[in-house]
DNA sequence: AAAAAAATTGAACCTTGAGTCAAATTTAAT
DNA sequence: ATTAAATTTGACTCAAGGTTCAATTTTTTT
């Protein structure tokens, strides 16, 4: 007999970790405008409508939240590292399309790209930072496979992408969802910036 | 008849503005590594030779401090934004100028700028967030300026600022003056980098 | 409807670090 | 050498906010 609501274990997990998962993003947000310091448990929990008390069943502590707003955003970063990459395609036209992902990430998800990794001690912070330097690493790769097809202008392809990667950054700062400029426009614009400064 | 030690009192302000400057300067350089909120007072008075209890003989208080930071660099700023502009000079030109200033500013000068803004409050916060404007829309015109001189492509103008100071302020966070990289490399990569993608 | 499990809470605890202050020390002036 | 001013300190207070937990409320299961 077939029960009317089929609550299994699995959707029980589920139902838990989608509420987690909300913790973790509606916290992120909070610490990408305010800052993971001036941002405090009781704020975190007001914003979904619960005691600090509460986000204990759901997080261990709030260096916990910190840590995997980091990893959602990496982990995010790296689904977009999987974009293929089409042969005929110059590494130029790909970097433009991998750009735009993350710009769109950015603006259009709930995701943020945090910056304060010192909050996070020993353990976690190395693998953070290791998880930053291998997104780097591989859009860097990117641009040297450009130097290579002559798509890309020559130069220390480190600078290029601190370049690019610092305007992503920032945008993170200043872009506000409500405001008047779109995701795509900036998108488009990014993209383009973003091109010419590095074609050869 | 002339003491010959002479110390008259101008000269005792100057040593404690020196002081001062000092501590902010240094407070400043532990704030842009590990940020506001990671950085004690204690810490700020180890870096010195002080004990924290001293360092209120010269600073009222911890924000202050951060206050002080940001004006540093915005004054530095405005100083830069100075820079004289020769008539035949085309806008491009003079805003690669600017920015290498900026861009030899945080790497060459202890200058840095900051980011956490939200851990001033009222008064402070707003006079900062209006200084930052007040540059932003500096370097704001003078791209539309080059957008109508024909050097720079069009695009909105604010979107061309917001690229490439974001390079610069990520720079701010990366850059290690022990690294590899000199300052002058950087400056003339991102020159580069800056006249190509905004460049008509 | 009763029992069990899940989710949430209020009230406390505890640590960290900013800020205070009277006393001590160092430096300059008479 | 004495006095006065400037500078620094150790010991303390205090508040903010993260964390814990036993008790309560809500939801699910039988």
């Amino acid at each position: 007999m077939v029960e009317p609501h089929v609550k299994s274990p699995f959707d029980r997990e589920k139902q838990f970790a989608a509420k987690r998962r909300a913790v973790i993003l509606s916290a992120a947000s909070a610490f990408r405008r305010r800052g993971y310091h001036n941002t405090s448990m009781r704020d975190i929990g007001d914003a979904l409508g619960l005691t600090k008390a509460a986000l204990y069943y759901y997080v261990k502590n709030k260096e916990e939240i910190l840590f995997e707003s980091h990893l959602m955003a990496y982990g995010e970063m790296d689904e977009i590292l999987q974009t293929p990459w089409h042969d005929e395609q110059s590494a130029l036209n790909y970097l433009e399309v991998i750009f735009r992902a993350f710009v769109m990430l950015l603006t259009q998800s709930g995701v943020s790209i945090l910056s304060d990794v010192d909050s996070l001690s020993g353990d976690r912070q190395s693998e953070i930072l290791k998880r930053r330097q291998r997104i780097e690493q591989a859009v860097t790769k990117i641009v040297m496979r450009g130097q290579a097809d002559g798509s890309i202008r020559g130069g220390d392809p480190r600078l290029h992408v601190f370049f690019f990667m610092g305007a992503l950054n920032w945008l993170n700062v200043w872009y506000d969802s409500k405001g008047r400029i779109s995701g795509d426009d900036i998108a488009d614009h990014f993209s383009l910036q973003l091109r010419q400064g590095i074609a050869s």
